[in-house]
DNA sequence: CTGTTGTTCAACCATATGGTTGATAATAGC
DNA sequence: GCTATTATCAACCATATGGTTGAACAACAG
């Protein structure tokens, strides 16, 4: 059940990762705090849409909103992001492993050919 | 357009992985070659939708297919998981500042207290 | 040749997604 | 109090997604 839990927090991170306006909000908020409408700025689309993008940020636990009067204030809360990567590095360990059999491999081949 | 082209990758790389079954099936990717049918295998799903998500990991580069006989073996490649981890690794870095410099803020009140 | 296996394709369905607009609410400034 | 600003909500739209089934196709086994 907490790997359920897990794989839906993935699910959420990885789907909030894969667009790219989203991804460009969080550019900015790595810069630091940041309102609804600063968020929205950049891009051509209605303030609206960008809230719906945020909302989904949200969602997902990467980002964190304090209200401030009227003012939606933003920040970035990377411990999700850490999990997404944590959760990428384990094949980054498999390829390097591939990658160093590959080459031991090699050397192997390559100590034989000398021998005969 | 470089930028628009890694942008659509990444896109593409994060949205494949934002589904526990094609996770999964990475897993299983991770241990070896593989055809598709012992990709789908685990799952209560019929072989045509397993095929569908070996198309998205395909079409977003993370796994290359081989064609023997009328078998299809998948592998892994690592790639572009190197390339979505390095986005997220951006982000890490920006965390780990950032927590840096709250400890040395934290220090520098420490030791104001001290001397007070 | 026939049958079975591995796989894709096409059509279909329900739901999710990314976007819009117009209305609403809360707050700040005059 | 009136108005402009910040942001959400609700309804709607087109398209994408994840799944199904049934048919097709290629290849190996008898």
């Amino acid at each position: 059940m907490v790997e359920q839990q897990r794989s839906a927090t993935l699910d959420a991170v990885f789907h909030a990762l894969s667009d790219s306006t989203r991804r460009a909000m969080l550019g900015k908020l790595a810069e630091g705090e940041c309102s609804v409408s600063a968020l929205a700025a950049p891009f051509s689309m209605s303030l609206a849409g960008a809230s719906k993008h945020v909302k989904v940020l949200e969602a997902a636990g990467l980002v964190r909103r304090r209200v401030a009067g009227r003012i939606h204030y933003c920040r970035l809360d990377a411990a999700r992001l850490a999990e997404a990567e944590a959760w990428l590095r384990h094949y980054e360990r498999f390829w390097n492993t591939r990658l160093d059999a590959l080459e031991s491999l090699l050397r192997a081949e390559d100590e034989k050919k000398k021998e005969g």
